[in-house]
DNA sequence: TTTCCATTTCCGCAATACGGAAAAACACGA
DNA sequence: TCGTGTTTTTCCGTATTGCGGAAATGGAAA
């Protein structure tokens, strides 16, 4: 009956904005450290701490746990924190739900061969396309995205690729929200002119990301498809647009359109209507 | 009613021999939850609850934090649990710091210790193996490859070995790239021969380079693997005939095989389907 | 040596996470 | 349609567990 006024129970200081559920603290601030030492390469205990406003000794029973667990590691020359196997193990799983990666390894060690370029896989998040598996050329000047790196719709190849083959009103939704950021002077930073390009994209089936987020580089994408007919994920080939001259597009768009094919087949996809 | 005893809501219900550092319950609990979660694709409520043996109200408190950041997603039409993006983004970052070389020194020393011979570590390359790093023995007579020094792939132990797990058509077409060159009178310098050669390597997880690039030199090897199972690496013991015995091979080939493994487990790779 | 700073351990307090139990939501069959 | 059994979600009192200040340890520089 007594202090029957606010809740001194509830989660301390920050935030508090008091709509979130009921969440576990120590296992909130967990996550956040662990992303925070995923996004560095390697933190010392001060670095840690400073990032994730825990005092030390929080912050180290906090890595010490999860160093049993094996979700980072400790490496003793430099006292420095990283993430670890485990974490990868677990985070992996996260593709096996889409069978895509298994399924299109074979045809992306094909294009990569027979282009020279790299090759990469990206699938759909809400927000985001992220970049889930690769494979190398041994071009000394080559395309490099790290595995779990994300990607804009409006600025990628393989985003460009998924969007155009969404319904008109979802794309617009989804571009209202998450904007479209000028990252050079070719991006695309107009909703209608987007669009027409997306006609053009679903129009032959592949889309080109012509310097749109990187200076300098040029990528080849397609879509794939499930079971629905829903574009869920993209194939794309990337590379510096020295080689990816106008004059290859021609031929290197229908390989890659293609190939996404039959990683649509592959997954038991179909094309939309 | 009854049952009185001592403290049923205690914390320790597992062996807990107490030796092991303060550590956060609930963190231990939850990463547990996320490991059961990955290693099933799907969990209704009650499976991830019986599976790490919590209370369904403590399971549900967690998975619904965890989701929270996006590290486990739930999937409407079927109530099912699943690892989330950030699990993978989070996890990815680990690639950055897999360098076999640093993860195989404990293995290979181990190796070379126990057998007093040199330990190899090779990766593979387009036409190549390329050495990168050795353990050596105290033997006055050993086998030495300074790094950066490259083997034939059909002449080799590490090279063999990675050969046996590479999908046939991609054997065929590097052998008629790099050719068989004679190095000694038992290089195998026929495809056929080396085809059979290699079935018996991959049946047995191990290969042999019997005198066939150096006259008087043996190895034994064991491939590495990646994450989609591609032989990327291989791990070898190498030394004179006269040591390497046919009595000792038995002994000496799963033990390769055995720490080649453990090297695969600690970049978070796996063995091929 | 002394000083300074980062890491690791300690420990008492009470805020936090726990789990039983009840309430919703759901899934079938009758 | 209702009833019955199951799973998911919410609620809430309790005391266990996590918290963080502070001290101890360790290591490198001065």
């Amino acid at each position: 009956m007594e202090h029957p006024e606010k809740r001194p129970r509830g989660r301390p200081r920050l935030s508090d904005t008091s709509k979130d559920a009921a969440s576990i603290q120590s296992l909130d601030r967990a996550i956040a450290l662990l992303a925070a030492v995923s996004e560095a390469s390697g933190m010392t205990l001060m670095q840690v701490s400073a990032a994730t406003q825990l005092p030390p000794s929080t912050a180290y029973r906090m890595l010490t746990t999860l160093q049993h667990h094996g979700m980072v590691e400790f490496e003793e020359a430099g006292q420095l924190w990283h993430v670890g196997v485990s974490a990868f193990r677990i985070g992996s799983s996260f593709l096996r739900r889409r069978k895509i990666t298994d399924r299109s390894r074979l045809v992306m060690q094909d294009l990569a061969q027979r282009f020279e370029e790299t090759a990469n896989l990206a699938v759909a998040e809400d927000d985001v396309v992220v970049f889930v598996s690769q494979v190398e050329t041994h071009a000394p000047l080559r395309a490099f995205f790290r595995p779990g790196t994300s990607g804009p719709y409006h600025a990628s190849g393989v985003g460009k690729a998924i969007l155009a083959f969404l319904a008109p009103d979802r794309v617009r939704r989804t571009l209202a929200r998450v904007g479209q950021a000028p990252f050079t002077l070719r991006t695309i930073t107009d909703v209608a002119a987007l669009e027409t390009n997306l006609q053009a994209v679903r129009a032959r089936g592949w889309a080109i990301d012509d310097e749109e987020r990187y200076l300098g580089m040029r990528c080849v994408a397609a879509p794939i498809f499930n079971e629905f007919g829903e574009p869920i994920a993209g194939l794309s080939l990337s590379g510096p647009s020295l080689r990816l001259t106008d004059e290859v597009l021609p031929v290197l768009g229908p390989a890659i359109r293609a190939a996404a094919g039959t990683i649509t087949l592959s997954i038991a996809g179909r094309p939309p209507a």
